[in-house]
DNA sequence: AGTTAGAAGGTCAGGAAAGGTCAAAGTTAA
DNA sequence: TTAACTTTGACCTTTCCTGACCTTCTAACT
């Protein structure tokens, strides 16, 4: 696995792993630079290898002052669970089972009553008056969303 | 975060924090060239971080003693900071203005950190591709209704 | 009172400094 | 020998910074 990709891939979670932040930040032609490649290497290795699935999240700036910033997903005992709770929700989330879902993240302590709150009452989608069809598979792509959102590293 | 927009914004925003009045005076040819800069560089940081739904007001007058005056609007205390916001989301809501609403009740301490990422995820929609149309619309109907829910009494 | 010079701040367009996208060309593994 | 993966480069969008030029206000001088 010599390959460039695989390199910047390897160097990349190396420093990713140092830090106690839960998140690096760093400058994408730097980073091209060290590396005598192309920037747009850079987002390919990004796009490939720190996906969410692989629990990543890459956010950036552009402009001055622009910059690359990738944070951490838990992989500890809440990483874990909420890899479980994807495979529970799948393409498809009625709202009884979202609810239990919900329920069910509080007993385990894994999100406050208010955050619950908020959840359920997004789900509940009173907000969009029969304007869409297929809710139940934009309960659970948003159900995962929040998830993931609330395994950031970064935010502990 | 070193570009010179962010610094100056930085330096801003400490004096306002240490200030009891709730606003500061200043003047812009004097700021621009303790930054070193130009002038209208100064405009460019109040234009796109001082803005009303960030919670500030921005005032000035021309000609000789001209001068600046960047006030701190507070969201006022019990219930009422639910009007104020309502006002300023409106019927429509884009996404850098809704962005700039939550980070300003982080700053009010009046959601965590984690409450924040979870809102701006589920009101950044990249979750239903094209599928609705009127995304402002429904933007802020959902912020509205998150803003409900969070400040439901039994969830303290 | 009217005029005018100087002292503010305002606007806008253009260039520079990031990062993003996409498709074509090159590699590698089955 | 394909099919998947990698690498590159041309072109795009967003954000920032500067400078030239404009408007408003005060004060001093008729």
């Amino acid at each position: 696995m010599g390959n460039l990709a695989d390199r910047i891939e390897e160097y990349l979670k190396q420093i990713l792993e140092k830090t106690s932040e839960g998140y690096i930040i760093l400058q994408r032609s730097e980073l091209a630079g060290e590396f005598s490649c192309v920037p747009s290497q850079i987002n390919y290795v990004l796009d490939t290898r720190f996906t969410v699935e692989r629990g990543y999240l890459v956010e950036s700036r552009r402009g001055g002052g622009g910059y690359l910033r990738i944070i951490r997903l838990g992989l500890g005992l809440e990483g874990q669970y909420q890899q479980v709770m994807r495979q529970l929700i799948g393409e498809q989330l009625s709202r009884e089972r979202s609810n239990g879902l919900v329920d069910r993240l509080v007993e385990e302590e894994l999100v406050t009553i208010r955050e619950a709150a908020m959840i359920k009452c997004v789900l509940s989608g009173n907000d969009l008056g029969g304007e869409f069809r297929d809710w139940d598979v934009l309960r659970a792509r948003l159900m995962k969303t929040i998830l993931t959102t609330l395994s950031r590293d970064d935010l502990l």
